[in-house]
DNA sequence: TCAATATACTGAAACGTTACAGATTGCCAA
DNA sequence: TTGGCAATCTGTAACGTTTCAGTATATTGA
């Protein structure tokens, strides 16, 4: 007989990765035992107990994934929604380092998992309730009335939206102060003696869009400003598209002398369309814009920022759906980031 | 009894997710015959295979993945191993896209697997491996000599790498050539008239410093131009440190009069910094940078950009690692991507 | 002293899948 | 007729884990 073969208990060439079967064997125990001990169940002895888990730590024991999971159900994944289209570059890179900087020292996996232009956005999440692919969800794109949250509060199944819900259902969320945004913006741009706005907006039909426009109409009574109506484009819309219509936007009579956009990516091409219309950022129009990351002051010294932290986003969405596959409140995981104030340039690093 | 109770062969409830057992009782087969007739098996009759197939398909049969995993220690995972401080936004986004998008039609999913500067690059490697984690690794920021590689490689476990090694160890990867974006950038620039040129390098122990720095030197003696040395920076620092230095080398009395950087958000920093010194760009340097979105060009529209698809590359990357877990030979699944000619200022959109 | 009870541990079964080692049937050659 | 063989199908075991239903021993109360 072959001198390397398997033992039945315990491993002879340890070249195996160790279970609990080997775990009984080397401390004379049986499995149920040691699976007890391992979670510290209350019926099982102090010494007998520290003992497993030394060996365990030592052998460096892991429970095995798919073992838990088909005896349990539970999968130890979050899987992260994403739209392959429309979502931000910075987004989709800074939402990831959030959420796994949280699940890091916890033993959950995140994937990710994709949906495109031609797909319902609840294929997805239909996809991972039914084939129970996890045990919590993050999605974004939040829409008032969300086919997934509702499906998913349905089944039972733990998640987190980014952005806020409006169907007088609660769960968990994140979400950025887009209303203070805009408010904002429009007070700031105000200050500085601009009267007539544009606004950039988020993509219609999502939550944080209403958001916006409300903001924004709200502080522009308040302080008296009038709208140039911009609608005909929001930051979903390509680079081309949105500089093309900022173009003909400015060479209108009526042009807006401030602008307030909703995303970078959207800001430069604003800027572009304005400049190819000969006006100048900073004398004839002024932009106040969201950005993720500190870019914008670079593109344009005359840009006024607000920053959103999307890695900050993440942390907390992560934070909050582990907190409901924890047994917390829903309602009690839900945040709202505050904008920071609106950032004029400022020179970084010289001396 | 309770009515609903499961019965021990199919389901009453219809509630449940089917399984194999499911579908034995709805054909009158045995489990084996529908496993096997669910993966084309030889020894089952062709009306069978037929019958069963179609059955699974009307009830929407999904093989379970942890019975699959426990099983057979298939994961159907991939799994995408990032730096969590020095990957560019961009292309943790496109690459992730690229990705995904050839995975979507395989029972695969993708899992991110994080480390940050703290951490050895090889622990998080070691840890799908040593957890059986996933079936194929996909790893960045690839190094000459890569003990990633080279330990994945021993412990035979699929991968493939984002740029290329020098260990005379054979394995997939994909790459883009970045002797030729380097030269090609020389040679823009030399046609232009600069003479003294210097490099923003990829940071220093990847391999593709390597090519880029052998580019660039090779076709600086090509086109009988000089070096301007400018080691004191690569695209891994920070925004600030690019642009004070920047402006520092600028300051000097052999400035460059052309500069070449390898990543676009350096770029942004470059051109700050040549502005904070009051020299213009197009009139006293000239800049060619790498991009992987449409931006620079919104940025300053005397800038030359190269572009580089990190989506392309996530697309390579998993077809070389399925392919490799297919069966198919290392060798066969390297490809390298070739840079677009360098391009000037066009504008878009306009009619 | 005896039963009741608490304490510490255990084997068997089950989750859903695949691999192994048959079992059954029909057909053909000798 | 019989033996052999191909074509189809099947039960059992195993992957590693947790849960259920115990068992054995010590401790307690009366």
């Amino acid at each position: 007989m072959d001198r390397r073969t398997k033992d039945k208990d315990g491993d002879t060439s340890a070249k195996e990765r160790p279970t609990l079967k080997t775990l009984a064997f080397m401390t004379g125990l049986g499995v149920t035992t040691v699976s007890r001990a391992l979670k510290d169940a209350p019926e099982i002895g102090a010494e007998t107990r520290r003992r497993v888990q030394l060996v365990a730590k030592q052998i460096g024991y892991r429970p095995n994934r798919a073992g838990v999971r088909l005896r349990t159900g539970k999968t130890n994944v979050i899987s992260l929604v994403l739209n392959t289209e429309h979502e931000l570059m910075s987004f989709v890179s800074d939402i990831i380092y959030g959420v796994t900087e949280v699940i890091a020292d916890t033993p959950y996996h995140l994937i990710v998992t994709p949906y495109s232009r031609s797909q319902d956005p609840l294929d997805p999440v239909r996809y991972l309730v039914e084939t129970g692919s996890a045990d919590g969800v993050i999605i974004s794109r939040t829409q008032p009335d969300d086919p997934r949250a509702r499906y998913m509060l349905e089944r039972g199944i733990p998640f987190a939206t980014h952005g806020r819900t409006d169907m007088g259902l609660v769960h968990p969320y994140h979400d950025f102060d887009n209303y203070a945004f805009a408010g904002e913006a429009v007070r700031h741009l105000a200050g500085m003696g601009r009267r007539r706005l544009a606004l950039v907006t988020p993509p219609v039909g999502l939550t944080y869009y209403g958001h916006t426009v409300n903001g924004f109409a709200d502080a522009l009574s308040e302080v008296g400003a009038g709208e140039v109506p911009f609608n005909t484009v929001s930051i979903d819309h390509t680079i081309e598209q949105i500089r093309m219509r900022t173009a003909q936007l400015m060479r209108r009579d009526d042009r807006p002398d401030g602008i307030i956009s909703s995303a970078a990516a959207a800001t430069l091409a604003v800027v572009a369309g304005i400049e190819d219309t000969g006006l100048k950022l900073g004398r004839d129009v002024d932009v106040v814009s969201k950005q993720s990351s500190e870019l914008l002051h670079l593109f344009r010294r005359e840009l006024f920022v607000v920053n959103e932290n999307f890695r900050l986003a993440g942390s907390e969405l992560a934070r909050a759906v582990l907190g409901w596959i924890g047994g917390k409140e829903p309602g009690s995981l839900q945040s709202l980031s505050k904008p920071s104030e609106v950032l004029p340039y400022r020179h970084w690093g010289g001396q």
